[in-house]
Order: structure tokens, then sequence, then C-alpha cells
DNA sequence: AACAGTCTCATACTAAAGTACCAAATCTAT
DNA sequence: ATAGATTTGGTACTTTAGTATGAGACTGTT
């Protein structure tokens, strides 16, 4: 967790150059304490809300797709639409219909997903999908 | 966003009661203005963060399981173990061997899963369960 | 233009999934 | 203890899924 110290570093480090501009602020005059005050509360709560955003992000599982991981599998653009129509529950003759194509257009491009995801079955291919984030929510 | 409002108000209020409190200190004499400062920064950034996270929770999707969906639908306990394995991609016969019963029994159960979820196929047995919040992940 | 890659489609299989119907054993709660 | 639900298992059958193989059409690239 190095960004944890560093973070948490560059918020010290803000904290005393607030401290510096704020008594030089009062010293000459130029703002009043209820100013400076509310400023650096409203300053603080932003980085609260930005840091508290940034760890979640990392935490939480990423609900968009890992295009790099479906180019690094090598699923073409027509076998990644067909892997999506799968994982929605499709028939392949109900994906078929939808994609305009022959039911063994779909057996062949089933067949090359399954492979290309080291798959037995359309189920088993749809988890690995999951586990590699290359499929939405 | 009602909530927004509130909380927007809160803060505000909170502010205001801070400098209150700042200025009277200060008049009083017990605390330097750097403390003061200090304090208010880091009880603002505490803020940010408590109120990202409340925010953030609302929006992602739970990863905890419905029990009340499970029990709505009518899934007995063995249904709802084979369509967690359904769900991790395995087949009916290796099913069968992981919860030490015969092909034909994960068959009907299986059946009776896609009856209750109004699934015709094991693919769309697993998203509707998906969206009923029932699947851990 | 020639080539690799993709997309399309077909046939002929085998394997798996799913349905229908039945029935015994086992829990479970009143 | 008995009724109702659950779990288990079987047979026989239909429907999907998946494999293997081949091949034409259509990209984009060098």
């Amino acid at each position: 967790m190095k960004k944890t110290i560093l973070i948490f570093g560059m918020l010290a480090l803000a904290i005393l150059a607030l401290l510096q501009l704020s008594s030089y602020s009062l010293i000459s005059g130029d703002l009043t304490i209820e100013f400076v005050i509310s400023g650096i509360a409203i300053l603080f709560f932003i980085i609260g809300v930005f840091i508290q955003k940034k760890f979640k992000k990392e935490n939480i599982v990423s609900k968009e797709v890992d295009q790099k991981q479906i180019n690094a599998i090598g699923l073409s653009k027509r076998e990644y639409e067909v892997l999506l129509e799968m994982a929605s529950g499709y028939s392949n003759k109900e994906i078929a219909e939808r994609l305009f194509v022959s039911e063994s257009t779909i057996k062949t491009h089933v067949s090359n997903v399954l492979l290309k995801l080291d798959a037995k079955r359309r189920t088993q291919a749809i988890q690995k999908a999951k586990e590699l984030h290359i499929l939405p929510i």
C-alpha cells in the first residue's frame, strides 16, 4: 500500500501549506478568518470525496469490459457478440435470429469461443468470461 | 435527490457551527489558529470520505444473495445448490459427482429450477437468477 | 494482386441437456 | 404418527449443444 502512504503524505503537506497560507493571509488582513476556514473545509471535503472514490474503484470489481483481455484471448468482434448473446441466455437458434445469420454460423462461432476461452460448455465459457472481466455486469 | 439537498444543508450548518466554535475558541484563547484549521480540515476530509462511501454503496449492485427471493421463487435447498453449480459452469454429470448423487437426480433438479425460474435453458436460468440477486457475485 | 483473417454456411456426427412420467426413500412439521 | 414436501433415482424420448471438416465470400494489409 505505497499509495496510502503517498496520499497521506500529500495530505499532511497540503495541511501545512494551508496553515502557512492562512496565517499569512490573516496577518496581511486580506481575508477574514471565516472565509479561510470555509474554504479549507470545502477543499478537504472535496479531497475526501475524491480519495474515497479512487479507493473504491480499486476494490470493486469493475463493471467495465476489459478490451485488452478480449484482444489477448483473440476473440473476434463477431465471436464476442455471440459470447454476449450466450451470456444473456439465448439458444443458438435465437442468437442466429437476433444476428440475422444461420444457426450453423452461430455454432461455428460458439465453438471458436469455447476453444479460445478453453471451456467445454457455454456455461463454463460464461463463467470464465466473467472472471476475465470481459462481460458487462 | 432529496438526500443530496439534505446532505448539503447539513454540511452548510456544520460549517457555520464550526465557524462559531472556532471564533469563540480564538477569542477565548484556548486554541491556536493552526490547531483549529487542522481539526476542521481533518473533519471535513472524513466527512467527504464518509459521504462518498454512502453514495457509492447505493449505486453498486449488492453482491449479497437475496434469501427472500429464493423463498419467493420456491427453490428448495438442493435445487438452489444445483443452480449454483450450474452457474459455475459444471455439466450435469460433473454436478452429480460433486454432490454425490446420480445424473438423473441432477436432471430432475435442473428441470425444477428451470420451471421455477421460468427459463428454457440453464444459461437463461443463470441470467434470471443473476437479475433476481440470488447468485453470489 | 495476393494473403491472412474473418464471417458465413453446410453436412454429418456425437454428446449433453432437457422433458415426461413414475416411484421409493427421507425429512419435516403438526 | 401421518400428510406433505423434498430428495433421490430410473426409463425413454426429444431437443440443443458442440465437434469436425470443408468451403465460398468478404474484408483489410503489405
